[in-house]
DNA sequence: ATGACTGCAAACTGTTTGCAGTTAA
DNA sequence: TTAACTGCAAACAGTTTGCAGTCAT
């Protein structure tokens, strides 16, 4: 955990509040991505008068401080999930919504000859697959 | 051109309108990613009484008819461009904002080697490089 | 006492929709 | 004359912000 109780602070200045913890409780024992509105709504059940600002400003917190990662899966907004040590990538279901996370070496690969032939520095690497899972494949004939 | 302008038709019961010439035009001439917003503002140099929902609704429409491919680049918002024939893949600066694009031959392997893997259908790679660029690299240090 | 955090409500942004009028077949 | 399309304005969803009050140091 990188939360140092303790001390109770997250950071310099940022103190661990019983939303905090909450929050990045249930974003990790999710273990899928959730979005605002679900961790919203998982909260509530446990600290009823949670708001869904404080949801997002701390989100947006997490974000910053690297614990969390936000990906772009649905089209209309934000999914978030505890941010591992290796980048991985998503594999979305159109018919179901389905998402399926793997790696891949030789997406790693490609990400760092990109990196050297254009001399950028590659913080991230998002990889977003669509297509039809083999149920929805069959439901579409 | 995809638009048949002798029938007058997109396709079976679309019709060719100025609006809808124009708008494809401007994204194929723009030759880079364009929001809705800087879309509307340059259709309404040739064309000042067009309005957003227009833009929005053929965006949707040139989307459908897979003319445009949509692609999350910006975090708030989506940006629009002429598909190609070819995936192609987006690394994006997160000093400056530029957007360079490149295709890789090791991605196509590895979605066709997922595709293997799952029984997935997939209809769409996108793979999105963030980091900074050999400038901003530079000014940050 | 100060600064960080929270809930609430209002504001804001990007996008979609309902409607009445226009245009093409 | 019907179906497709448009502009306008209102609605909507997701997210952010201003403010007054609370809590930890």
């Amino acid at each position: 955990m990188i939360i140092n109780r303790k001390q109770s602070k997250l950071v310099a200045g940022r103190l661990v509040t019983t939303q905090r913890s909450l929050l990045l409780e249930i974003i990790r024992k999710a273990g899928k991505h959730l979005d605002a509105d679900e961790l919203y709504r998982l909260a509530r059940k446990k600290e009823p008068r949670i708001s869904l600002a404080t949801v997002y400003r701390n989100l947006k917190l997490f974000k910053e401080l690297g614990l969390i990662a936000e990906s772009g899966l649905g089209d209309t907004h934000s999914h978030y999930e505890l941010k591992g040590k290796a980048d991985h990538y998503h594999l979305v279901c159109l018919g179901c919504g389905k998402i399926i996370e793997f790696d891949n070496r030789l997406i790693t690969e490609a990400a760092s000859q990109v990196q050297k032939k254009t001399g950028f520095d590659i913080t991230s690497t998002q990889l977003k697959l669509e297509g039809y899972c083999p149920d929805c494949k069959q439901k579409r004939k």
